[in-house]
DNA sequence: AGGGTATTTTAAATTTATTTGAATCTTAGA
DNA sequence: TCTAAGATTCAAATAAATTTAAAATACCCT
């Protein structure tokens, strides 16, 4: 296959094409980090989280905040439940959704919110913030 | 519209609808951050990344690790180049691809990959304190 | 220049994700 | 029980991402 001396080089001394492929993550890690990834590949959906991330809410209000149709929020939450970044409690005539650690670990992660040309980031939780239930 | 008395009195605290609001990061962030997402929302892009991660690598030996089919590996290598992950440096007949600081920062943050236990999808309590990663 | 290798581009076919609107479910309260 | 509010589900329509195979480009070497 002749390649360049550089690469060569350094493939060699990591163990060639095999070891290579050894160091990788396996495939169901893979997977499990591309939806991860996917869940969060939408900007409804990562404000979603920022307003999470600042307090738990009930639907309505987010609705409120974003501004789009039930069934619209209803099916971008439900992308977020699956994965696990999120859940919603029922609470009487509502049901108040919140960060699961994942969430606000996947939140706090964010790649671009603190590089280089970005607005501001969101929320890093200045109040108490969330539902006190003790 | 009534509200559940804990959210009403977390949401008051930071300044309803409009505070909360207020507290969200811009469209343009949030649209630069789940473009990023995107582009990791691939177990096949994961895994370059992966092995760039490793060591800059030309496109055959992708190819080589990957066992897909040339034009397929070529689009994967343009939505991550696309983003600003990786880029690719001509050398004599070769493209050697390398990950950018931001292609480091993204591997580097990845949410379920690390070490921890990453078979798992609800993950309500991964632990108290959450964000730290041993 | 001509041949060969490495990589990208293109366009059509396919798959997957998202939006939409109507219908349904669930619960609280009169 | 009836009703209204809050939220989800369903199926059809639309939009976007991915795969595939063929064709094109770029480079090195003799």
């Amino acid at each position: 296959m002749a390649l360049p001396d550089e690469i060569e080089e350094s493939l060699c001394r990591c163990g060639g094409i095999a070891g290579l492929t050894e160091r990788l993550p396996g495939d169901e890690a893979l997977k499990r980090e591309s939806a991860l990834h996917r869940a969060l590949a939408d900007p409804i959906r990562l404000k979603i989280l920022a307003m999470l991330a600042v307090q738990p809410l009930c639907v309505c209000v987010i609705k409120a905040v974003l501004g789009i149709a039930d069934s619209k929020l209803s099916y971008h939450l439900s992308v977020l439940k699956k994965v696990g970044l999120i859940v919603g409690e029922a609470q009487g005539n509502w049901i108040i959704y919140r960060l699961t650690d994942l969430g606000g670990v996947a939140w706090a992660r964010r790649i671009a919110g603190d590089t280089p040309g970005m607005d501001r980031a969101g929320s890093e939780n200045s109040g108490p913030g969330g539902l006190s239930h003790p």
